[in-house]
DNA sequence: GAGGGCTGTCGAAGCGCTTCGACAATCTCT
DNA sequence: AGAGATTGTCGAAGCGCTTCGACAGCCCTC
């Protein structure tokens, strides 16, 4: 292995002087910095991250927490884990993987042992009982999704209760009356998962107001759960001319099923989706729907994690608008 | 931040004797034990890890290289990387999240900062540019997939050639003579990863060594790449009855259509799946099926590498045998 | 009861880096 | 021209841990 006194040597300047060229935070000289440049490429030096942890008290490393349960959402959760990792190395640093198996631990190991110089926790439940140990550790964090209480907290998450009144407004204006919500699957609802809860904030408040009825089922996802709960769904309300799905594994369910029972999307009734934009394009009817934008979240969530190391920025609550994009599975409803 | 000299002071010990106690590497009276226990709990004593790192040049983190790319697969790659990050766990490592982007310069830069003891790369190609890094570096590796070339490499994977004969051998079995194979996505062909290619060779070697006919047809996922494919595919064999399905996003596609063009499942036509069981089992017809063991090839790739870093275990390539599971999509051909 | 082997503990060296203060050399004013 | 500021470099201390050799005390054994 190479080391700095290695590279020093070699490039005839002391130890320190190398460090300088590699940190930026001296000024050295034209002709020294690329003496030693030279050097470190020719010698194929890497500094040692631990000593350099050791030294610096930074290990350039951010923790993400990833839940370890796969019963909902995993394409976005893989697609945020990516957008951290990406946009993590952009800015120097590298990503730990934590499953939260472990559970809070995780947060008190990591920070107690100086991995990690920050971390970003995914899957926030309102309630999260990772919180407390957060809020007594000094090192940044930056949650993904929004628990009760954000004080002291940074977090980045879509406006879920804006979207969920998004979708009802674009039924409405169409003119249904009636409108169904498949959900997730009940655990989420059980664990209060932050963003199922405030989807349906939005959604039930946006009906109100606008006076129209509103039924929501959670639903776990495949074609037979799916059945027995449109069965259900139909038989309260068998005026339903539109429905809000927030549950991948339901979508294409639901639209084989009401085919498969003569109701023409987007004809009888319409559908629009709160789903990963992929999803929405793949689906057997191109659908009406919010993107989940997850790529965005990452990127956002390092963003303020790395301005948090930097000493720049405080707490913030940032939301991302929802954005309705207009495809095949939602029309005019039906004349009664 | 507590210290290991914080501790001993505490326990009325020297450093060397709390740092055994840790580590187990001498032998310590209950008593002195008992007490450096105590007062490592008292203080909330976490060791630092760049210290640890840097004396012992061992990190206990293992790097992860997943691709970035999400073309494919996605359900399965997360479900290996929980499955890494868990197991690692239970081994006392931890594990760090790189991405395809950094390239083979990822390799370099991990090994020579001794950032990681060791790694686990996912979505190798057949003569994958990562390889010759890998195997100048005296870093353990564990290749999840199978290179051209496995001299000196440990590898862990399903048996995807057997995974395809095995196919093939159960609808030849229950009468059918023309398979369709409905594949990956061209890209994922072109850029030559292992296990589609092993998967073709054993559904033709099989159908060969049988006598059936069989079309292989990449295909993108969603409704309208499926559509074009399967027409093209009736048009060339109109005689087909079975079909061999590697793509998760053409499954449920794949079902629609045939059911749009009245053709029954599994009564007209048999379709065998190579997916993961949930994507199996939730289908809108059950699907027979080989199951890709996501969590298992993720336990077995940490539990090689583990072996590697104790000094146990050579190189191996452990090869998981298929296991078809019977399920309502396929059932004898038709009378001709 | 002297010699040899264990056990349990300690002190010190060092892992490879960062960073602080020092200082020589050079530049910038009046 | 001399004082003062600036620039570029160096040496040394120290980050918190592991590990090696040393050694005191103990139990056997012949």
């Amino acid at each position: 292995m190479v080391t700095l006194a290695e590279v020093a040597q070699h490039a005839g300047v002391s130890a320190s002087t190398v460090s300088y060229v590699l940190s930026g935070k001296r000024s050295i000289s034209v002709n020294t910095r690329q003496r030693v440049e030279r050097s470190i490429r020719e010698l194929g030096y890497h500094p040692n991250a631990g000593a350099r942890a050791l030294a610096s008290s930074r290990s350039n490393i951010i923790a993400l927490m990833v839940p370890l349960r796969t019963d909902m959402y995993v394409p976005v959760m893989m697609e945020i884990a990516i957008a951290v990792a990406t946009t993590a190395r952009a800015h120097g640093y590298d990503v730990l993987l934590l499953t939260g198996e472990e559970g809070p631990d995780a947060v008190r190991r990591v920070a107690g042992s100086g991995l990690a110089d920050g971390m970003i926790l995914m899957d926030v439940e309102l309630d999260d009982e990772r919180l407390p140990l957060l809020r007594e550790t000094d090192r940044p964090a930056v949650l993904i999704g929004l628990p009760a209480d954000t004080a002291g907290l940074t977090c980045v998450d879509l406006d879920f209760k804006a979207t969920g009144a998004l979708c009802v407004e674009h039924l409405a204006q169409r003119g249904h009356r009636d409108i169904a919500v498949i959900g997730e699957a009940p655990a989420v609802y059980e664990r209060h998962t932050g963003f199922a809860e405030r989807t349906l904030d939005g959604l039930r408040g946006r009906a109100r107001e606008l006076g129209l009825g509103l039924l929501h089922r959670p639903c776990e996802g495949g074609y037979d759960a799916m059945a027995v709960t449109l069965a259900r769904i139909l038989d309260e309300r068998p005026g339903t001319t539109g429905f809000v799905v927030q549950n991948e594994s339901a979508v294409e369910p639901l639209l084989a099923l009401l085919r498969q029972q003569g109701r023409a999307v987007p004809e009888d009734v319409s559908v629009v989706a709160i789903c990963p934009e992929q999803v929405a394009v793949q689906a057997s009817v191109r659908l009406t729907s919010v993107a989940i934008p997850a790529q965005e979240m990452g990127r956002l969530a390092v963003e303020q994690l790395v301005a948090k190391l930097d000493g720049r920025g405080g707490d913030e609550v940032v939301l991302i608008a929802p954005e309705l994009t207009l495809r095949a599975s939602s029309g005019p409803a039906p004349a009664r």
